[in-house]
DNA sequence: CCTCTGCTAGTGTGATCACACTCGTGTGAT
DNA sequence: ATCACACGAGTGTGATCACACTAGCAGAGG
């Protein structure tokens, strides 16, 4: 049990699911890929991580054919299992779906966020902030994570919320890996002010307008 | 080998994946699903399954896992996997999530369809319409699949094709059961025409208006 | 006649082993 | 020194079994 097996509930499974060691160890890892735990070209093993949970491999074994099958791991040439190096095309493709479908889901979430929700999410930038001031990324790539998904929940869109999750576990790993590279000054200018402002203003148009420059911000660091 | 275990290759699988038994199985599974073999709140029994297709669980347990990690497949309260019987809302949202995906995808596609691929769908239209002519509802889920999907793999989208696989996944089924209830008529007008038409254009726009509006017909069976 | 008990068949889950395959390495022959 | 073969460690896959749990039913006891 060396990493933080949690059971707290993540949104994408909506419907009833039961609480298994396959489906524990399953959200474990979906959180670490989404923060970006793992290195693209990391090799998974399901042995290795059968080990380092604790458990047999067949609930290793699940877990990982469950994230190949969303996209979040893929099979090398050698029938191993890896984390994906996404391709410049793929990764504009990614961001592409992520305005599309992000920008809907905060559409919808809109008329559902209260007072209380504002005040979350301005604290999550808060966190963010002082995390980017640290350099320290992985407390930035969970916080961007918190901040997102805190406003997507309250849509509570059963379809488009796991396809973006989806989405968000196929580009985790490449983007902390290009935020390694870029170094913490390249994200320190998103739009997580805007979006708490025009929330607090009630503008519908400029909250979704600064939920789509955030992920646009992201393909500039791909020029 | 009871049922169409066919290799053929369907577009979900854009990386490299193994010909194994359970993704066989899967690949079957998922034509079935998409062509509305199974009825919603039917009971899916991996030990039938393996029996069925004359393999052991294993599997059998895979394949039918990974459907439930697509949302194709679903835990009822007793810890038994079934069918989904999709809500109304549920399958509106499904719709609305499709307008949004596939006239996207349909974008992209347009300027990757040449004038066989146009022929190719008239083909295709022409068996859609003497299945509806004839009432034969299992060959116009199979020709509408083919339709769509002839367009959208042109798009040659790694990431928004997968996506719009799932929501066919997830609402083929219900689809069937929908038009067992409606009958042929119900689906006796569908916009194919008007996008073979708009294709030979060369109209984009009037051709993803068509796409959309193919679509926004399904949702008028719900009222 | 009703009720409660216990059996049975079926479910998904987890563990374990055998198999085929790949990659690297070391050893032996040329 | 160089090349070739073989061995070993590691990989995912498939089969099989034991376990816990559930639903249904049959039968004994009230």
């Amino acid at each position: 049990m060396a990493n933080g097996m949690t059971t707290e509930r993540t949104a994408h499974r909506d419907a009833f699911s039961p609480d298994t060691a396959s489906t524990r160890l399953h959200r474990a890892l979906r959180v670490r890929l989404c923060e970006g735990d793992f290195t693209p070209g990391e090799v998974i093993s399901i042995r290795r991580i059968a080990a380092e949970y604790g458990t047999s491999a067949m609930p290793s074994r699940e877990a990982v054919r469950w994230l190949v099958t969303e996209g979040a791991l893929i099979f090398s040439d050698s029938r191993k299992i890896i984390v994906p190096e996404l391709s410049h095309d793929r990764f504009h493709e990614i961001l592409f779906a992520r305005k599309n479908l992000e920008t809907e889901v905060s559409r919808q979430a809109f008329d559902n966020i209260a007072g209380t929700d504002i005040e979350a999410l301005e604290r999550i930038d808060e966190r963010i902030n002082t995390a980017i001031a640290q350099g320290d990324l992985v407390s930035y790539m969970r916080g961007n994570y918190q901040f997102h998904f805190h406003i997507y929940r309250l849509s509570h869109s059963q379809v488009l919320l796991p396809l973006v999750e989806i989405l968000w576990l196929q580009y985790g790993p490449s983007m902390r890996y290009i935020c390694t590279r870029w170094g913490a000054s390249s994200i320190a200018d998103d739009y997580h002010r805007e979006v708490t402002q025009a929330l607090r203003r009630g503008d519908r148009s400029a909250f979704c307008q600064a939920i789509a420059a955030d992920i646009e911000q992201g393909m500039l660091l791909l020029e």
